[in-house]
DNA sequence: CTGGCTAAACTTTTT
DNA sequence: GTTTAGCCAG
């Protein structure tokens, strides 16, 4: 390993690469890395896995936990780049052979298929997503008579966001409804019997759900042969953006490495943003005691991304969290404007600015892929994208809704997953409910029909649909048998399966021709994996994260603008970022202002938004919002406040301005407002 | 039993 | 603006 390899790095980085010196490839003690936002995080985990592959252990034999698949493509190109300027030549190599990156639940469902046989699991298990457990949970909610009229009992969702609780937090049911879901406290004795059946239905149909995959490969890890059969194929276990990991996945990874040899985490405390999602800070600042001696902390604190006067801004708003965090960020890169904190009459207004301001600074030589838009919630893109649609400006949209969540893919995908596991109840009731003549209850007692017959396969035939649904019922299965028997190979499988669906699709929606040319472009991307079940697996754990308007996907090579929730924005970076209405209500969220610490979430969402920009940072107020529900064109509005994690005591640290210039407002803009409405009334009501 | 209809309720972030 | 529960004719 030659030091020049290694001479870009700072000390507190080099420190953390070479952790357990020389002898990393026997393991080393646990460590822990605080890297604040901007500090070199990437690089530096790149570094440390290229330093330990270096120095003589199987690249097969790391495991990398990530966020998505996307953190992980990065993070193996990085260590092929650092491993190619030190090793020369047979660094590709090294790099290729990190198979083993991934998310949790990836990594998780992988291990099952593996070891499916020794935990009693079949290996064909489908994986439901969100949408698709609810749907699961909605049918038995129904099945044991909880959805009867007037008991008021929790919808669909709300029971499984539950269920997800006490299953990622390891907490108990009453527990859980009593902090998180204090108006279902009434419904604990139901809500266990339904999860109950929930739990016993998923069985039954050799389904897992998102939870499901950290949970029974926790469980796995409880039975010792296995355990020590599973730790003893890492010899380092590395994970990314710890402060977003939950109590099931801390145990998980205990339980992988319970010395916490070899074990190294990363992440910032001041970064955490999915507690929705049951994910804890306490994990990452509770680490070091789990081990004995305690893990080494290494604090990386130098931000190389950010100029000065953005660092500052951001500091401060971090700095009135109520919580104290770890590390001050600071940067070398003095120079730079303060950033700009501008005032717009409304979202129309802002959608006019953010345009003007991205297409002014790539006059200036900034590409639009160097620019970012960010917002807390997917639809307050709208506007923008609109506008943005207009002035023919290519845009990518990252976060919100997926394409795979629209109803003719999931229909193409339901049976495909059909045809994978003929027990997913799920897949089957969607299928036969697009036959016409087939409802809810001949669909239940068709699939009864074909269930009956016990384990293994059974013929499609021995079922008896309606007459007058005889025909599509026919067409149905002669192209399940097809894919059974005669299939003709992956992605031609899934032509197969459009082929089947046309007639419905044609039947079913008015824009047949736009969802056709989405179903064309789900085929291609169906293209780029090696089997049916890889796709259908990580097309549910990892799909494509991006959406662009209906024009498809801009090639690779064309520039375009960059949209993202601030959720999905974490771990990038743009030269220019806008923040949209960084207003209350918006940010923080009118619908997370409950408790102290989704408020504290909220503020570490805008220090998060801030964070991502390395020269210019602008934040946008709108001042007006149209309230929806009501008449066309009608004119009732709310007045927004800035956000409160920007108040009076910090906005020296900013560069307030107002668009239009004020000379200049357009005529419209001196129109008075019919209502007036106090948002902070409207929003405290919402809790009363 | 199905499927089309109306009325009402809800509307974040994501593996 | 969207989804869902409930009603009723065929």
């Amino acid at each position: 390993m030659s030091a020049s390899s290694f001479a870009q790095l700072n000390a507190q980085q080099r420190r953390a690469v070479e952790h357990g010196g020389a002898a990393v490839a026997k393991g080393s003690a646990p460590l822990l890395i605080i890297a604040g936002a901007g500090s070199g995080k990437t690089n530096t985990l790149a570094h440390r896995v290229a330093h330990i592959v270096m120095c003589g252990v199987d690249p097969r034999r790391i495991l990398l936990l990530t966020f998505s698949r996307r953190a992980a493509a990065e993070m193996t190109r990085r260590v092929q780049r650092v491993a190619a300027r030190t090793a020369g030549t047979q660094a590709g190599a090294l790099a290729d052979g990190l198979t083993w990156s991934g998310t949790f639940h990836a990594i998780g469902a992988r291990l099952l298929r593996t070891y499916a046989d020794q935990i009693g699991l079949n290996r064909a298990f489908t994986i439901h997503d969100r949408e698709d457990s609810a749907d699961l949970i909605n049918l038995i909610r129904h099945e044991l008579g909880l959805s009867k009229t007037g008991s008021r009992f929790p919808a669909k969702h709300t029971c499984l966001a539950i269920y997800s609780r006490v299953v990622n937090a390891e907490t108990a049911l009453g527990e859980v409804l009593g902090s998180s879901f204090p108006w279902c406290v009434a419904f604990e004795s139901e809500l266990k019997h339904l999860f109950g059946a929930y739990v016993e239905a998923k069985q039954s149909q050799n389904v897992l759900d998102y939870d499901d995959l950290l949970l029974y490969w926790a469980q796995m890890m409880r039975e010792p042969a296995i355990a020590a059969d599973v730790a003893s194929r890492f010899d380092h276990v590395l994970v990314d953006e710890y402060q977003d990991t939950n109590r099931l996945q801390a145990s998980v990874l205990l339980a992988l490495k319970p010395d916490g040899c070899g074990l190294t985490v990363v992440g910032d405390d001041a970064q955490s943003i999915y507690s929705f999602r049951s994910a804890t800070v306490r994990n990452i600042l509770e680490f070091p005691d789990q081990f004995s001696p305690r893990a080494e902390i290494i604090t990386l604190d130098q931000n190389y991304r950010s100029t000065q006067p953005i660092l500052a801004a951001a500091n401060a708003v971090i700095g009135l969290a109520a919580e104290r965090f770890t590390k001050n960020l600071w940067s070398e890169r003095r120079a730079g404007e303060r950033p700009a904190l501008v005032t717009v009459r409304d979202e129309g207004e802002q959608a006019r600015y953010v345009v003007e301001q991205v297409l002014a600074n790539r006059e200036c030589g900034n590409a639009l892929k160097a620019q970012a838009v960010l917002f807390r919630a997917s639809h307050h893109s709208g506007p923008l994208e609109i506008e943005l649609t207009r002035r023919n400006i290519p845009f990518v949209k990252f976060g919100g809704l997926k394409f795979l969540e629209a109803a003719h893919v999931k229909d193409v995908l339901a049976l495909l997953r059909f045809v994978e596991n003929p027990r997913d109840r799920v897949a089957g009731f969607r299928i036969l409910l697009l036959l016409p003549g087939i409802g809810p209850v001949s669909a239940a007692r068709i699939l009864d029909e074909l269930s009956a017959g016990g384990p293994g396969p059974t013929p499609l035939r021995i079922a008896t649909p309606p007459s007058r649904a005889a025909e599509d019922w026919s067409s149905l299965v002669d192209a399940i048998e097809e894919l059974q028997h005669a299939s003709p190979g992956w992605p031609a499988e899934l032509e197969r399966v459009c082929a089947w669906y046309d007639p419905h699709l044609e039947r079913r929606h008015e824009d047949a021709v736009v969802r056709r040319a989405d179903l064309a472009q789900l085929v291609q991307i169906a293209s780029t994996y090696a089997s049916r079940e890889r796709f259908l697996t990580e097309l549910t754990l990892d799909p494509p994260g991006a959406t662009s308007d209906e024009a498809g996907t801009p090639h690779l090579d064309e520039d375009y603008l960059i949209l993202s929730t601030i959720h999905s924005a974490k771990g990038q970076e743009w030269t220019s970022v806008f923040v949209l209405n960084a207003v209350d209500g918006c940010i923080p969220s009118d619908l997370a202002t409950g408790t102290t610490a989704e408020i504290e979430e909220e503020r570490r969402l805008l220090y998060v938004a801030m964070t991502r920009a390395k020269d210019s940072l602008h934040l946008i107020m709108p001042q007006r919002f149209y309230v929806h529900q009501q008449t066309n064109r009608g004119d009732r509005h709310l007045y927004a406040t800035r956000t409160r994690f920007i108040p009076a005591a910090i906005l020296n640290l900013f560069d307030g301005r107002s668009w239009p210039a004020a000379n200049s407002t357009p005529a419209g803009a001196q129109r008075g407002p019919t209502a007036r409405i106090d948002i902070g009334v409207r929003l405290r009501s919402m809790w009363r």
